[in-house]
DNA sequence: GTATGCTGCGTTTAGACAGCATGTC
DNA sequence: CTAAACGCAGCATAC
């Protein structure tokens, strides 16, 4: 029961030294942090709230968090929200948490007062083949936290092996080992596209020229010194960026416009033909608005050409109501009931992208439900259901379940329960929405430039939505300073709806709901300069849960 | 009766960079 | 199909 990493790491704090343990996962690092918690006698109290308030409704990872440190000992990984992260940095740093169980997130960039870094595995899984040995890199990267010259003159590096055998292959992959090279990766088509974009909207590449001198100063080139190779894949991600209109080609007949309207033959296996790798000169590249603007947004190409086939959609579902997807849009009593909404198309689009991998993985179990509420919402999406037997399926089906739960968001399910229902942590919630507000203003930028007002509208007030993880309804009172969800939530549901409700309502009332400072501040921003608000007679303010 | 532990089985598996413009509880 | 380990359910054991 008491295994090699418990002793290590109670042996560590009984030295008067601090550690760090790596393990391959979230779920081990939650663990082995609780397992080794409840062998310490250490007690912070003050550090045990702390955590766990960070959120208003704490979830049970949160809980689980505060019991660890209590005791001295954490867990850290890509799920934490970011003030979690920074309380135990601060406190390691301090010397009152003593061990941190973690993923890679500390393997590179920290400095910590770490003399022992203990190393549980250096396997983890992999899609290809199963559990797979690390690269050196990253074991030189974990190990190189212990040690570090502004806390400790010595660091030790220790990893956990199950077998002789397994010792013996260790020592000679990863102390003997030589550290991988780094490859370019320029030449992957999403990275390529996104950067050959930006360089033509810079308009440092504008011609042949420019074009094949840029990439010549490469470090892909300097490492592959295979240019005929590159050249093709430029010339088809050229192509592509041709036929999707963010850029223009003169004066080469093989990347001309002429053949936008068939993608199948960009796909075909003939995509450079002869000729094109060797162009004659004068070939002029030059960005459109539109492409401009999505290298300023920084956007996969890719993703961005999504996005507008999916506002043409749209559009077209609002010019005409009836269209026959609209005649069975969900429009009656019974839509109610979904837990997806009108918002369901644009979130499932914005989901559906390169950008927002990972995303939520759909579970064996929810495989039927997330089937559901795609047959419910089927009628109004603003893209085509690939095949069942698709490759791309799985993926389909994710976009489903990341879309429901930006659904779930926005429509005020808090943290504790998204955790329950999508698996899905508080920091990995916080960098979903970040992406999603990145991608939502992105289309309203390119909502803007392809003249659709009507949309835009509706676009911006799902951004706001998802900013504040709120209902429709509560847009009007969060255009108050000082108001967020659960204030604007409080006031809702007292019966304050709007800034007229707020006019008519009296400052008292108003102060026991959120407040004396912030009724005062409310009430001066809707132009009612409120000398004093009596003192309310009730102290605190009312508490949410009754609601 | 109840807390604890063991076994077997099914299920899951690390992380993080972009735009924009500031202020939630 | 690859592999380890987690979580949970069901059940045995110790008190």
């Amino acid at each position: 029961m008491l295994d090699d990493t418990h002793k290590l790491a109670i042996e560590t704090i009984n030295l008067g030294k601090q550690a760090l343990i790596f393990v391959p996962s979230r779920a081990s690092a939650e663990k082995t942090a609780e397992e080794i918690s409840k062998l310490t006698t250490i007690s912070l109290h003050d550090l045990e709230q702390e955590v766990l308030k960070v959120i208003t409704f704490p979830t049970k990872q949160c809980r689980r968090l505060s019991h660890c440190v209590k005791k001295g000992i954490a867990f850290h990984h890509s799920g934490l929200t970011s003030p979690q992260k920074e309380i135990l940095e601060r406190e390691f740093r301090a010397g009152r948490i003593k061990i941190i169980c973690c993923t890679p997130t500390l393997a590179a960039g920290l400095s910590l007062p770490v003399y022992r870094v203990i190393i549980k595995s250096l396997r983890r899984f992999s899609e290809k083949s199963g559990m797979d040995w690390i690269p050196v890199l990253e074991y030189l990267q974990m190990a190189g936290r212990a040690g570090r010259p502004e806390y400790e003159k010595l660091g030790e590096a220790i990893v956990i092996t199950k077998t002789e055998s397994e010792k013996e292959e260790i020592y000679s992959r990863y102390i003997l080992g030589e550290p991988e090279d780094i490859y370019s990766k320029l030449a992957v088509e999403p990275v390529l596209r996104t950067y050959l974009l930006s360089l033509i909207s810079s308009r440092i590449i504008r011609d042949e020229e420019s074009m094949s001198k840029f990439f010549l100063q490469t470090f892909w080139a300097h490492q592959f010194q295979d240019l005929p190779r590159l050249t093709s894949i430029i010339n088809r991600m050229l192509k592509l960026l041709s036929e999707w209109q963010f850029v223009t080609v003169s004066g080469d007949d093989n990347i001309s416009n002429q053949d936008k309207n068939s993608l199948a033959s960009s796909n075909g296996p003939d995509f450079v033909s002869a000729s094109s790798l060797n162009k004659p000169l004068g070939m002029k590249v030059q960005p459109t608005a539109i492409g401009k603007r999505i290298s300023e947004l920084y956007l996969d190409p890719l993703t961005a050409r999504h996005l507008l086939d999916c506002l043409n959609q749209l559009s077209n579902q609002n010019k005409d109501p009836e269209t026959p997807e609209n005649l069975t849009k969900p429009n009656n009593n019974s839509s109610q009931i979904t837990s997806a909404s009108d918002s369901f198309p644009l979130l499932q689009m914005i989901s559906h992208t390169l950008e927002m991998r990972p995303l939520l993985r759909t579970k064996s179990k929810e495989q039927d439900s997330i089937q559901e509420e795609l047959t419910k919402n089927y009628s109004i999406l603003l893209e085509h259901e690939p095949n069942v037997y698709d490759l791309e399926y799985p993926e389909f089906i994710d976009s489903i379940k990341t879309a429901l739960f930006f659904c779930g968001w926005i429509n005020e399910i808090g943290e504790d329960y998204l955790l329950d229902k999508y698996d899905i942590r508080p920091g990995e919630i916080k960098v979903k929405l970040e992406i999603a507000d990145w991608l939502l203003y992105s289309t309203e930028e390119l909502a803007k430039l392809t003249i659709r007002r009507e949309d835009i509208n509706q676009i911006r007030k799902l951004r706001l939505r998802i900013k504040y993880g709120v209902k429709e309804e509560l847009l009007p009172l969060l255009k108050l300073k000082g108001v967020g969800r659960i204030r604007a939530r409080k006031m809702f549901n007292q019966g304050i709806k709007d800034l007229g409700d707020l006019k008519k309502v009296d400052p008292a009332n108003l102060s026991q709901i959120v407040g004396r400072n912030v009724a005062a501040g409310i009430k001066k921003q809707i132009g009612d300069e409120v000398k004093e608000i009596p003192k309310g007679t009730r102290k605190g303010q009312l508490s949410l849960s009754k609601y």
